[in-house]
DNA sequence: TTAAGTGCAAAATCTTTGCAAATGT
DNA sequence: ACATTTGCAAAGATTTTGCACTTAA
């Protein structure tokens, strides 16, 4: 069993192809993709619909993480093995191209002391970068 | 003039009741405001579209600043004294509330270093936090 | 006066919902 | 077998575009 199959029985999900491909198409790229991505992956072998539906299932199950790029379009990215229901996403940088408009997540050392001003309450930190790829350059 | 019509002339934009009001709407408020929250405040004053492209004007002219919510949905900002077109909206830290959804511009004190992978040029670190704010604990 | 801004209608995007047919376990 | 997942059609929500009318400078 690969491990796209994996992460779908773990979590209680049928194994169906399109899932599954999309999992792999996720495990292929450095990148969040988008939907649309996906959908030219696809090139019609899974309905617009039917890839929202994955995409949603996958990200309320704590498979995947969801970002909004700075063109206001969701991206998804594959968690860490270590991401649960509960908390995931927290461990890295999300770093926005502003040539391809692509996220990519990436490691991160240290995170900043913030003081919040009175009656906040933090839950979480987020860092996000923009810049130019890899691959924009 | 108040600040709003000094905002404006400043920026070579006309001085009209819609921008003015859209101004001295965000001066009012701690949070970021949308362009929902915009056409609420006008109930009916200003058409839905005049209230889009007054935000962009002042985001393009660099009065304004844009940031994402958690929803997905842009929120706009005054940006500080200090910003100018090619440079601003960088030294503070967005604060999302899970419960109101709104963001909040909050000053920060120290950056964290972020060591990006070869090939990636950074321009802009941004800070953000969620939880739950002032107004909804 | 006239370039800039506004309102209305219509379109373009992106995303969700309802329901019947198909599929995984 | 049966709950889940998918596809199709349709609707919702947000944002943009085109064009004629109005207004600030």
């Amino acid at each position: 069993m690969d491990r796209s199959a994996h992460l779908l029985s773990e979590h209680g999900l049928k194994n169906t192809p399109v899932r599954r491909k999309v999992l792999s198409f996720m495990e292929e790229r450095k990148h969040a993709v988008s939907h649309a991505e996906l959908e030219g992956a696809f090139n019609g072998d899974a309905d617009r619909v039917t890839l929202y539906r994955a995409l949603n299932t996958l990200e309320e199950k704590g498979i995947v993480h969801k970002v909004l790029g700075r063109d206001g379009i969701a991206r998804y990215a594959l968690c860490q093995d270590d991401c649960t229901v509960h908390r995931h996403d927290d461990q890295h940088l999300h770093f926005h191209c502003n040539t391809c408009m692509n996220v990519f997540c990436l490691a991160v050392d240290d995170y900043p002391e913030v003081n919040l001003p009175a009656g906040f309450m933090l839950s979480k930190i987020q860092l996000s970068a923009e810049g130019i790829c890899d691959n924009c350059k």
